[in-house]
RNA sequence: GGGGGUGUAGCGAAGUUGGUUAUCGCGCCGGCCUGUCAAGCCGGAGAUCGCGGGUUCGAUCCCCGUCACUCCCGCCA
């Protein structure tokens, strides 16, 4: 028998069809059988046609029709016709139609079914990723994994566009751990030796500069050996991007119009021409997060003017022994409970802060503590938490603070960058719980001047922030060994709604400077020699001033999606625990591999 | 590596201050039904309450361990 191949898809029908003979292929969505009538929408990616079929049909096709379960997959021929207008679905695109079936092929039957394919459906991640192929089956999925094509094809559009050229790069490269772990691929041919990996295409892309590819693109697989988050994977892939003769403004400005072109196309939105550009210091210091979500407002602010004196010692001592105390004024939410701050500090300590403590503004009038707390002035004092000590200057607090009746006060007082990062994280919350954010918005912003060394307690000595390829910003360069902590360097990350969507920086084309970094950062020559001497090598003949980005193709369209977990986006993700139930991997090897690649298993750890 | 949440029928959930037939919706099986579209009605099957151990006369419930999913810290140049 002839496969009755599709004239159309199943959500392209509409009224002006009718009468006309046509044949769809697709899923049986749901059947409701009447005895007489029956009736079953038939599914494909574009939408969802009712087939009916009459109670005067052939009973040999009522008897196929009886047999149909949800997800077998069919072909139906029959005949275009009108709804009466008492049954048009107005929530169905194509409900204004039926289709009057005249012959159902069975194609193929389906078991019943792990979930159901159904935007209800809530099965739990790990039954979703075993039956991936039917997870993937629903409009949701399919939306998704759709949109990232998109994206991916509006990314390619315009970088070809502006004369960047696509290179791949090799998926089996010299492991060069510096970072995160590698993931090791043991060779056959040399037992003993190993491939790693790449992290990224950092070497090879900036190595097709040294060959004059002057603007190189590659939609990159990147493999990172770390435990996984919502917002990472093992393997994730970057829109890796790299530019020779450039300034961070030439590459702004390519993203710019990259990310313009992907929101244009995929989403129909238009971003601003440019995204705002913040330093590092002063993202942290409004916001406490270097990757600061700009939908809301909701400041951190300095307190510090308003310690000394004020009879609070562990905001004295924390000043006075170089720290800080960051506040922040939550507008109208003095009606916090003490279990609610209990759950903000809670917060706050995990990114080690100490407490989190808090006050709540009130007018003063009738209020019982004015005379107590020493304020006359018939103002505004600060009732409750640490409000005590800081009533006397109530109004004069809240008027720099720009608090008024009814706020909360949380403050937290420690090093400055525990102030406030941990304050930023209080920050989140409540603009997660307060639902601050408005959805299907997109806030861009380039994140800049991060300090190029981080000073590593654990082993005490510095390491490159970003990596050792990076540029330090001119101004420091001269007197970079005198206060490492102090450099600033040419790196940026592009922020978008509370995520960082990309890395990069302007490199290092200077040998000699290069040998400097290595010092700081405590690589003797032949240890850089040992893990980097090709790409060295290659910047022995003449190198071009160059530099790049890479976005994270993932977390971009996982906002785009409006998801918060990359593996919404992820035809085939793993699970946070890094395993693929469909495929169960990772999993043992014959031990006749195992040998042929010289390994053998140590004994479990107890 | 550490902390929080979750795990009850194929799926999603309820439940038990520790008590003998573990509940509901969807799905599945059988029957009825001429217009439904999350069809409806009647009947039925289906659960070692994640797994292992402990406490107890008795554990799905309490305790310990373990596995899985998930969120967070660490980690992620």
């Amino acid at each position: 028998m002839e496969q009755m191949k599709r004239t159309h898809a199943c959500g392209a029908l509409r009224a002006s069809d009718a009468g006309q003979t046509v044949t769809l292929n697709g899923w049986v969505h749901r059947t409701r059988d009447h005895g007489g009538v029956a009736f079953f929408n038939l599914r494909d990616h574009s939408g969802i046609t009712q087939v009916v079929v009459d109670q005067d049909a052939p009973s040999e096709l009522q008897e196929v029709a009886g047999g149909l379960h949800m997800e077998y997959c069919v072909a139906v021929e029959g005949t275009v016709r009108k709804r009466p207008d008492a049954m048009v679905n107005s929530d169905m695109a194509t409900g204004e139609i039926e289709l009057a079936a005249t012959r159902i092929d069975v194609l193929s039957t389906c078991e019943p079914l792990p979930f159901m394919i159904d935007e209800r459906s809530d099965a739990r991640d790990d039954l979703r990723f075993k039956y991936r192929y039917l997870d993937l089956r629903t409009a949701a999925m399919q939306r998704k994994i759709r949109l990232r094509s998109e994206v991916m094809q509006a990314v390619r559009e315009y970088l070809t566009g502006q004369n960047f050229v696509e290179v791949e790069t090799p998926t089996m490269i010299k492991s060069t751990p510096e970072g995160a772990r590698d993931f090791l691929v043991p060779s056959r041919l040399h037992p003993g030796t190993f491939y790693a990996m790449p992290q990224s295409p950092q070497l090879y892309k900036q190595i097709l500069m040294v060959s004059g590819f002057d603007r190189y693109f590659q939609l990159a697989h990147c493999f990172r050996d770390e435990d996984a988050r919502g917002d990472r994977q093992l393997e994730h892939t970057q829109i890796d991007l790299e530019m020779s003769f450039v300034s961070k403004d030439d590459v702004f400005e390519v993203v710019e119009g990259m990310m313009g072109n992907v929101f244009r196309r995929a989403l129909g939105v238009e971003l601003p021409a440019t995204f705002e550009r913040l330093p590092y210091d002063e993202a942290m210091n409004r916001f406490g997060s270097d990757k600061p979500d700009l939908r809301f407002d909701l400041e951190l602010q300095d307190f510090v003017p308003f310690v000394e004196g004020s009879g609070f010692g562990v905001f004295e001592g924390v000043v006075s022994s170089g720290g800080t105390v960051k506040v922040l004024v939550v507008p109208g939410q003095a009606d916090y409970s003490r279990k609610q701050i209990t759950e903000l500090e809670d917060v706050a300590k995990t990114y080690g802060a100490k407490g989190l403590a808090w006050t709540k503004v009130r007018a003063a009038d009738g209020d019982a503590n004015a005379e107590e707390t020493g304020d006359a002035s018939g103002g505004l004092t600060l009732d409750g938490g640490i409000g005590k000590f800081f009533a006397p200057r109530a109004d004069e607090i809240a008027a720099a603070l720009g608090a008024g009746d009814g706020d909360l006060l949380l403050f937290v007082a420690d090093g400055w960058k525990v102030a406030t990062t941990a304050l930023g994280a209080v920050r989140s919350r409540l603009g997660r719980d307060l639902e601050l954010a408005e959805p299907g918005t997109f806030r861009f912003a380039w994140i800049v001047d991060f300090p190029l060394f981080e000073y590593n307690e654990d082993e005490g000595r510095w390491e490159a922030a970003h990596h050792m390829f990076t540029m330090p910003q001119e101004q420091y360069i001269e007197t970079m060994e005198d206060d490492p902590g102090a450099v600033k360097g040419d790196l940026y990350d592009l922020v978008c709604n509370g995520y960082e969507l990309a890395s990069g920086s302007i490199r290092i084309h200077d040998p000699a400077l290069q040998s400097r970094i290595f010092r700081i950062v405590g690589f003797d020559e032949e240890e850089a020699q040992r893990r980097f001497g090709f790409l060295l090598e290659a910047f022995k003949y003449g190198p071009p001033p160059h530099g790049g980005i890479a976005p994270g193709l993932d977390r971009l369209v996982m906002i785009m999606a409006g998801e918060d977990s990359i593996r919404e986006v992820i035809a085939f993700p793993k699970t946070a625990n890094g395993l693929s139930p469909m495929d169960d991997s990772p999993s043992p090897v014959d031990p006749k591999q195992l040998e042929e690649l010289g390994l053998r298993l140590a004994p479990k750890k107890e």
